[in-house]
RNA sequence: GGCCCCUUCGUCUAGUCAGGCCUAGGACACCAGGUUUUCAUCCUGGCGACAGGGGUUCGAAUCCCCUAGGGGUCACCA
């Protein structure tokens, strides 16, 4: 009977959450879903100076927002609580403690001061900055004799000779000599913990069989093997993630370009999309298929399979994914969704859409196909708002329809005709009116091009039929009245 | 610089662990054409890669060695 799989995700809430990180929780929370296993959240705030409550929250937004869900965590709790780091510490002085008695690590009464001092010399000589365990060397007897008498001091561990190995299921099995393993700092001075301290203490108890993290963590990772022997725990499977990179081919970051997964959800990016995008990053379903759902990606997944090298986040191919959700979305969905950025570019408050839903989905049923962020729907149809009297006429659709030397007789021949077979619909007029162009001996462009830029304003956009049937017929004839005017 | 990791089209990748099915497949982007009242969608086609060099083998993108390039990391941050 296989133990059952556990993972984590474990933010530390010192900012908004970043791409890379919602993919690590995305490869974590598919591994364990793929496998009946149990994803929890872990919140490392050890660092009283940078972390805060907002951001956590943020955080938790996000990932429930890419559709990710949690079975244990700070705002759910769980058997392994409690589920941030600042209040466990009690435990992590008993394991410190323990390691200390056993003489596993040691008291280490160098300040700032001397480490400073050790680093320059190392530096000039060009050797690798590694403390010199001096403090190794004082007695058990005299370290706790110094400590009672109140003098500073950090904890240690005490890296043994040889050699550390472990699994990875990304990059098969990795080796460090132990030599180049520095005697780390597992208690600071002030009696607070670190970072490679705490998270094997955590992971230990919250029984985590599989720690799916970054690559940045790999050089950590024989440091936190020692310490799992040490305390006499079972190693965890590790599996280092390749590193999401920047244009530049350098570990992304803000200079780089969005990096938080807020400004997609803000960009008006669909979630499924972007979680879909991070699946590629690193893995592929069968190298043919590139849209696929998360049921899919939790039946196919497997950390084996993801790749080694570094990826290069494309913002083009994010987009041209957004786009195929926006398109295979309902316009009732869509509606709602994009509701939101209709009113925050001061087009529509939101009540006044509610009230129009029905009109403002067909919105979306002619507009669905031409947008791939929810973000791109405003400009496209803010026409619909104008005054009739007002449509801003963009410089290439006005140009279009000057081309027509006849186009303001023509809109207005065409206006009093149309006036009288509007409440035909939209599809009957449609073909009435290529009838009466083709009468005419006329081109199609030369009517529908002044036609798009007296309803529309715009080069481009929905069949002109459909466009009258959401304005209505009193606004298209008066614009197409009001268009003659202005062309002359 | 030390240590560690990585290397298939511009980008994401399939193929590599079990050598032949690969004159290397798909996708994004780009270019050209078609459809359309325009834009977009959609369809068709094109461009385009096994980092380099040795070796093993009847046969190597796949195995071995070397070189080069890129990245990560070297905190009383996480």
């Amino acid at each position: 009977m296989p133990e059952t799989v556990r993972v984590r995700f474990a933010p530390s809430p010192t900012g908004k959450l970043h791409v890379g990180g919602a993919r690590t929780a995305l490869f974590n929370w598919a591994f364990a879903r793929g496998r009946g296993g149990v994803f929890l959240l872990r919140i490392e705030d050890t660092d009283p100076e940078r972390s805060r409550r907002e951001h956590e929250a943020e955080i938790l937004e996000g990932l429930a927002w890419l559709g990710l869900d949690w079975d244990e965590g700070p705002d759910v709790g769980g058997p392994h609580g409690p589920y941030r780091q600042s209040e466990r510490l009690e435990r992590h002085r008993e394991l410190a403690d323990r390691l200390l008695a056993e003489g596993r690590a040691y008291r280490c009464f160098c300040g700032p001061e001397r480490l400073a001092e050790l680093r320059a010399e190392q530096e000039a000589r060009k050797q690798t900055p590694a403390y010199d365990r001096r403090c190794r060397s004082v007695a058990p007897d005299e370290s706790a004799r110094r400590a009672a008498a109140g003098e500073a001091f950090t904890l240690r561990f005490l890296v043994p000779e040889g050699e550390t190995r472990f699994r990875d299921a990304v990059r098969r099995d990795v080796t460090f000599a132990n030599a180049e393993v520095d005697d780390w700092i597992m208690v600071r001075t002030d009696g607070k913990p670190t970072y490679n301290f705490v998270v094997v203490c955590d992971d230990a108890d919250m029984a985590v069989t599989h720690v799916l993290r970054g690559e940045e963590h790999l050089v950590n990772t024989p440091k936190q093997v020692l310490l799992y022997r040490a305390l006499g725990f079972d190693v965890p499977e590790f599996g280092h993630l390749p590193l999401m990179l920047g244009t530049d081919g350098r570990k992304l970051s803000k200079r780089t370009g969005d990096t938080a997964l807020a400004d997609y959800r803000d960009g008006g990016y669909p979630p499924e999309a972007l979680a879909n995008f991070l699946c590629l990053q690193g893995w592929a379903l069968d190298g043919e298929t590139e849209v696929f759902s998360l049921e899919t990606l939790v039946e196919r997944f497997d950390v084996a399979d993801v790749g080694k090298a570094g990826s290069v986040f494309d913002p083009d191919k994010l987009l041209w994914l957004a786009g195929e959700y926006v398109r295979a979305d309902s316009p009732e969905r869509l509606a709602e969704r994009c509701a939101p950025f209709v009113a925050a570019a001061g087009l529509a408050d939101a009540d006044e859409l509610e009230r129009r839903r029905p009109w403002f989905v067909d919105v979306l049923r002619t507009e669905q196909e031409r947008i791939r962020t929810y973000a791109e729907l405003p400009a496209r149809i803010a026409y619909l708002f104008a005054a009739d009297d007002a449509v801003e006429y963009d410089d290439k659709a006005l140009k279009n329809a000057r081309k027509h030397a006849r186009a303001r007789e023509l809109l207005e021949e065409y206006g009093a005709w149309l006036a009288e077979r509007f409440d035909e619909g939209p599809d009957a007029v449609r073909e009435a009116t290529k009838a009466w162009v083709v009468e005419r001996e006329l081109k199609m462009p030369v009517l529908f091009q002044p036609l798009r830029l007296a309803l529309t304003g715009l080069p481009g956009g929905p069949d002109l039929f459909e466009v009258m049937a959401l304005l209505g017929r009193d606004a298209s004839l008066r614009r197409i009245r009001v268009a003659g005017e202005r062309l002359a």
